[in-house]
DNA sequence: TATTGACTTGGAGTTGACTCCAGGGAGTAT
DNA sequence: ATACTCCCTGGAGTCAACTCCAAGTCAATA
């Protein structure tokens, strides 16, 4: 798979997987003869696994972590669970706190919705 | 309240209020008659909005926006509650991403748990 | 009244994560 | 074999959102 099917696929830029890789937020890519980059069913689990991260929040530093861990075998077994579990808190976190936002948003809203009905506003912010 | 006593209520530095002032995220903080910032009731209820709008990733761009619209006076309702719309679908969109990556989260940190009871590892990424 | 510590401003600097570009190679269609 | 479109690299540039700083003011205490 060429470098524009997957930036297609995932709707990224090439430069954005080239960023990827050059600092190790995925493995390098296997390549053609020639040098051109030729993503296999591992890379692109890898991408997506990258993409998925990253849409949560994961800093490209822990993604580069965990890549190196991986890299170093079965030994980091247990450091990358670690790490793992480490990420988890933040996202469970953020998890919350959109969840927090949404409400907060539909409250508003509604006050917004009963406003323009009745023309009352007996609120401010 | 002072400048510091809201930065420890909301764990927020002093400078990010006065950049969030600055730029307009929240109105124009009541002050002493010599100047320092004296944060009342409705000044507060600003702060919280921001950083609740901000923890969930909403633009620093679109509560400018809000801020604006609401000091135009009762004419923006409709405006306002589009806005708070739009800001509602961003923020619906990144939760479900979110949950995505939680999921995935559990269910890789699962198999690691797995491999270190077992030291069986069947898989990659 | 002198020091201390918190406050003020405007502007410059930093950070994380891309994003763009110049200069050059490769593979296919005409 | 010329054109066209894609690909490559290393490095510089951009952007949002802070974050820091210098130089000065203010208020409470020794």
């Amino acid at each position: 798979m060429t470098i524009k099917e997957v930036c297609e696929r995932y709707d990224i830029t090439a430069d954005t997987l080239r960023y990827y890789e050059r600092v190790g937020v995925i493995p390098e890519v296997t390549r053609t003869k020639s040098g051109i980059r030729d993503y296999r069913e591992e890379d692109i689990q890898w991408v997506e696994n990258a993409i998925c991260m990253r849409s949560a929040g994961v800093p490209v530093e822990m993604l580069i972590e965990y890549v190196k861990l991986f890299q170093e075998g079965d030994s980091t077994i247990e450091a990358r669970r670690n790490l793992l579990m480490e990420v988890r808190v933040g996202v469970q976190e953020k998890l919350c706190q959109y969840q927090e936002t949404m409400d907060k948003l539909n409250f508003k809203i509604s006050r917004y919705e009963e406003a323009m009905k009745t023309g009352v506003l007996s609120w401010e912010a």
